[in-house]
DNA sequence: AGCTAATCGAGACGGTACGTCACGTCTTTAG
DNA sequence: CTAAAGACGTGACGTACCGTCTCGATTAGCT
């Protein structure tokens, strides 16, 4: 039960911490991940490299926070599903949007620098899970909890599996990229899935 | 048509490539990716870094090469998906064996590696989808369109978005491991999936 | 003005800075200096070869520097040339102990490795010129002067030039090899320089 | 008694040779002796490096070639020391030529770099003294008997060690840059050497 | 004049060391 | 008394050369 060593979370400076995952921001933007190091954020970040190493255990957990930070600003509301009642319409309206993002260039290389730190490293990846990506599924299982409610998708459809039909597609071609990701893609997906999903 | 300083691939040391590609695939077993060196790769192989570096501009391009050369003994007899005029159990079978061999430790670590890698590194990226992922998906194309010849598949579908309706959810929780990856699952999703690709 | 990178001194570890000289002097007499290495010094010394290469340029500086060391040591009495009034036999003892120190195996390795290197590179020769050998031929500008004042040395010799005369010889046998370097040699060598010398 | 493979020096090609001593004397001078590499040689003279292997033991080998080569084109009429029946005057006409070629920038790299091996290396200096060095300092002792046979040195006097009071001086402030070598230091070394040596 | 064996240019190979970079830990120093 | 600054031991990087070893393609010297 012995206390090892833990830093005194109370005491943290809080300017630190924000210059850390500034710096750890601009710096995978500039150099791409591989090439990113410890040192270079301490150096850019105006700070000792221990205060680093104090509180996290890797650059690729600084990362993590730091795209943490930049979602949790972005998602002052955090966004919901629209339901206007037409589920094909509301799943194309956000997984356009998300077809821009994952093509915006500012959010790819940390994207892609997580997203593959977290293929290889399993703790790393589930708390990116965990963090990130499941809450934003979990939005798809509600609306389409919503929808089988409505009577638009049959009743012995599981929804978090439903889901992946829907949004696996665009990671693989995102991730792997095997053919353009476009809103097309993005339209003809829906089309397809919601044809299996719907009743009859 | 800049003569980029190549070396003679005529003299080349076939027994020195074997050994290298050999001990790259046992060192990402024993050690990870991250952990695994070009020096410990050259000390196993009993070769010289300088060899290493002639022929190769990454370990993850020797892990590729590594990897290729595993699936070309492996595929002395090309896999075909079979075709038993069942659609959904043929895909099922397919999916089931695909299950098993992501799930098992030795393709496991490499395999995580290069994708990792092609996430991160477009030009590794597309080779790897060129020469390992594409091959694959082509056979899924020509089940999908023989199905379709048979009255089994909507004519206005297309087969290279269908198939990955039905492989990109396995990829996406193997991957990510945001949940097991079991036959059940494969099953399920193939369900799901035909059902929006039948006629009608 | 430019203010080139440079360490800060202040923080520099002695243990290691002894280590390193230590080290360097053993090896180069066990392996000669072409095949003394840098790494083989920090792994003997049990330090980083970035700490080397942090205090000095290359290890024919490391070197000096052990030599320096050394001296120092061994100097602890700064050893003046007698003056017994006898300038010939004064000459002669300091000579023979010179030829024996030359001759004795632990000095010969590390000393032939700084001339050499003197010789080619002029800034490390500058160095090993004014720290080691002009101190040591000022000992001999000393004696030649008071010899002067005793009216043992003609009065127009300029003694820097003298003491070439005597010491130059030594230098060449032993530098060069040419023919063995004895007390015999020394003394004739101070017989012949002397009659040149003194007045008359 | 066995032949152990010793090249044939009847099918050697005097085109190579050549070459290779021309490009060993440009590079040295070029990049100085320790970045001088046996490859360079070889790439500069359009020769395999097995060519170099086979007729030489080492890069201090070729070099010490190179330089016999070039003495022997420039000693076609290989040089005496002059007898105008003047020794003083005749030893400051030589040792101010030799302060010159000493001085002189096409000699110096070479011939520093070869010193510099030859005081590291007993083999090669050996060979640099017997080949280059003694046959120059006979020509001292063929001249200073000539001097006793003419009663202008004491008989009591070896030309062998007296020749050392003059030669070496020079050698001591060029090997070791200790003070400029000038017309009137040789002058001097000679005048207080000469009045060592005369009778009386 | 043709054969044949050695030398030749070329350069891949297994190695060793280079000098640099970044790691993660530890120490010193200035605010 | 807390951090920044940065020196430290460690170990991998990618490069440069080492000296050895095949490779054809010329040469020569001998038959």
């Amino acid at each position: 039960m012995s206390e090892t060593r833990s830093p005194d979370s109370k005491r943290r400076s809080e300017r630190s911490r924000r210059a850390i995952l500034d710096a750890a921001l601009e710096l995978v933007g500039e150099l791409g991940y591989p090439r990113l190091t410890i040192e270079a954020i301490a150096g850019r970040a105006g700070v000792g490299k221990q205060t680093i190493y104090r509180w996290w255990p890797s650059k690729a957990a600084v990362l993590l926070d730091a795209f943490i930070a930049l979602g949790e600003e972005a998602a002052a509301g955090e966004h919901e599903i629209p339901n206007t009642g037409d589920l094909e319409a509301d799943l194309k309206f956000v997984l356009r949007a998300t077809v821009d993002e994952l093509n915006s260039p500012e959010y790819e290389l940390p994207a892609r620098a997580l997203a593959a730190e977290g293929v290889i490293n399993a703790e790393l990846g589930a708390e990116f899970v965990a963090k990130l990506l499941e809450p934003q599924l979990q939005l798809y299982v509600k609306r389409l909890l919503a929808a089988q409610d409505a009577g638009q998708v049959a009743e012995h459809i599981d929804p978090r599996v439903a889901l992946e039909l829907i949004v696996a597609p665009l990671a693989h071609r995102w991730l792997l990229r095997t053919l353009p990701l476009t809103h097309e893609y993005a339209d003809t997906v829906v089309e397809y899935a919601l044809r299996g999903l719907s009743p009859r």
